[in-house]
DNA sequence: TGCTATTGCTTACGACTGTAGGTAATCTTG
DNA sequence: CAAGATTACCTACAGTCGTAAGCAATAGCA
């Protein structure tokens, strides 16, 4: 296991660095607070704490890349997002699955298109065999 | 609209309490307090003050009945759970439906039962009207 | 070589959270 | 009616979050 268990969900600002993190594979701070100018208007040393505090959380790396550091995300992004929604599902709809999608389309109309992408989410995962 | 817009999203702790309001329809301080006791070692208190800064951020209303008070959630468990969900879904995945189910279902098998509910439920917001 | 921009580290501060202890009013029951 | 149980309200306290300012070292340019 990568991260401390029962460690605290990472709240929206801290996902959105993450996301960024994940996107640019290895930024600097700097790198972080530039990709984010146009959402966000951070100050740089806003980035900068919360990049440190993702950092003592066990969430980000530090890579020493010369003079300036770089940060890695521990975990991948589909595995936090996993545990993620998974937690959510549990806390919100009793770890129900169908509770989460039922609330996610109440009152929303599926394209064809979207239909069928989801559909085969569930096929693919209807048929697949457990390791 | 029932909350004031952008209000922060509850924690999980604070949802643990909804859970139990809209579960019991209209309970006591006591009676949460109670339900919860098995699942969570919290002491009375812990309940009234999360109870109490619920009802401050609008999400539960006071009820007089007598000489204790009973407290009702001022939002419906679905609409909220909708709204929740919604939120999910744009700060973790973008906005992509798509991207919550494949990493819920990522490394899941479903039986035929669930996969058949939530074709199920594909199906109907595919065909559904728009109001 | 001295000045300016960039980077990193430390500290701050108010809001919100989880967690409760005290206290005072009220209700129940012997 | 008096004593214990139940309730409600007020206060607290450490931890996290969002949001940064201040400062020191370094680096790059004039």
């Amino acid at each position: 296991m990568a991260l401390r268990e029962e460690s605290s969900a990472p709240s929206e600002a801290q996902m959105e660095i993450m996301n960024v993190v994940w996107d640019l594979g290895e930024p600097t701070v700097a790198e972080v607070w530039k990709a984010l100018s146009a959402k966000r208007n951070w100050a740089r040393n806003t980035v900068q704490t919360m990049i440190a505090r993702l950092e003592e959380k066990g969430r980000l790396k530090r890579v020493e890349d010369g003079p300036t550091l770089r940060y890695r995300a521990v975990q991948g992004r589909a595995t936090t997002l996993k545990e993620l929604s998974k937690r959510m599902v549990a806390t919100l709809f009793q770890g129900s699955t169908e509770g989460l999608l039922s609330a996610l389309l109440a009152g929303k109309r599926l394209t064809n298109e979207e239909a069928v992408r989801l559909r085969a989410l569930i096929d693919q995962s209807e048929r697949k065999k457990l390791p």
